[in-house]
DNA sequence: AAGCTTACATACCGGTCGGTATGCCCGTCA
DNA sequence: TGACGGGCATACCGACCGGTATGTAAGCTT
């Protein structure tokens, strides 16, 4: 195994393992002993487990960033864009029924806020998501499919406060039906998308998110 | 202390300190500590750590139904519930810095879905939000408030996922004027309210929320 | 080939975790 | 008045935690 494979090997596990449960129940011993490495490793690649846990949010957006660029690719019609992000929610972290929420807002809300820069490396994956909602919104009011317009960056606050209410709605209650109704339905009600436009085109975007392919 | 002044103090302690920082993070023996109780009253009293969350839900929620009861008390209308809500939210989750989000809900991410009884208690607490949700959208939609009817008992749920949203983003983002303003933006849009009614009514219900009184 | 660095592996650290076994104190009731 | 049991307190358990000290094998440099 080279060197950045053991470090990617690491970061991996300790995605699909803090995925699965959460933080502060997974240990260092386990991510090692799951990516087939040993402690000294882990702590010859990452300081602390504060530290893998930066590390990997980075490391997971840059994953996902390819579904999002392809997801908002501007091939598609703002339309498509809006069915592929709810087709993206779904596929990556409603489908598999061990998958649930989002496992870094999840860990954000456990490590607790007195690690300055645990709680830094989640504001700035929270403000890019947000950064991608504001241009989908702003593709919807160009193309006049919303009611009206608005703050659009306090749009793209309400988006991302409401997809994550929903994923972890689902931690609880992974009852995928009722999610796949309201995902939908509160994604327009917030955007203020014009009723003619509701369910009325299909997602363009297909693809298995690259963050299930990684795991697998 | 009495006997049952000996259990509450443990069941507030344990809030307190759950809600300060996670369930994870906080053990049983600074719990104790916190509650003046050594670990064997604590044992006399909960079976476990996980049955004291479980006992604490229930106590948490008992504590803030007067709460609840006042705010959608029939003597207000029902736009004045509404505001009341967002006060409520307001008050008890994000005026005080260090209260950030719905300690069960953060919790609930945290335990994980092992735990039979926790996961159950967890689905109770948020299917009676939802209930409260609902009367509300009944009572506005009632008296004409909203722009047009649909599943309600689906906008109850659309409501509970956007609130849980915004809370959990207030505990990695303390932005209290952000979310002073997103919260019933987000509310209004969800709920169809129609936009003569936004921001046109003032809470009638300024009351110290007792779950913070009884923290005190 | 000598010497240095990188990339680990192994063994182990002190501390804390949730949980338990035991016993004492004290009010109750025979 | 004495046996008894509820309501604790104390002492302690093994497991496990995140983190470290030390060793070593392989590669690169000179």
């Amino acid at each position: 195994m080279s060197v950045v494979e053991t470090k990617e090997k690491l970061l991996e596990t300790a995605l699909a393992l803090i995925w699965q449960s959460n933080y502060s129940v997974v240990g260092v011993n386990e991510i090692c002993k799951q990516a087939g490495v040993t402690k000294g490793a882990f702590y010859h690649h990452f300081e602390s487990k504060a530290s893998l846990f930066c590390e990997a949010t980075a490391y997971y957006w840059q994953v996902i960033k390819k579904d999002l660029d392809n997801i908002f690719s501007p091939v598609n019609s703002p339309l498509e864009q809006l069915e592929n992000l709810i087709q993206f929610l779904f596929r990556s972290k409603l489908s598999d029924n061990t998958v649930r929420g989002c496992p870094f807002f999840n860990a954000g809300a456990q490590i607790g806020t007195d690690d300055e820069k645990v709680l830094e490396a989640l504001k700035n994956l929270s403000q890019t998501a947000i950064t991608y909602n504001l241009a989908l919104i702003k593709a919807l009011d160009a193309g006049g499919y919303l009611e009206r317009s608005g703050d659009m960056e306090q749009q793209a606050r309400l988006v991302y406060h409401y997809i994550h209410g929903v994923m972890s709605y689902a931690y609880v209650q992974p009852d995928i039906n009722t999610i796949k109704k309201d995902l939908p339905e509160g994604l327009y009600r917030l955007l203020g998308v014009k009723r003619d436009y509701w369910f009325s085109t299909s997602p363009t975007w297909e693809a298995e998110p690259a963050i299930l392919k990684h795991q697998a």
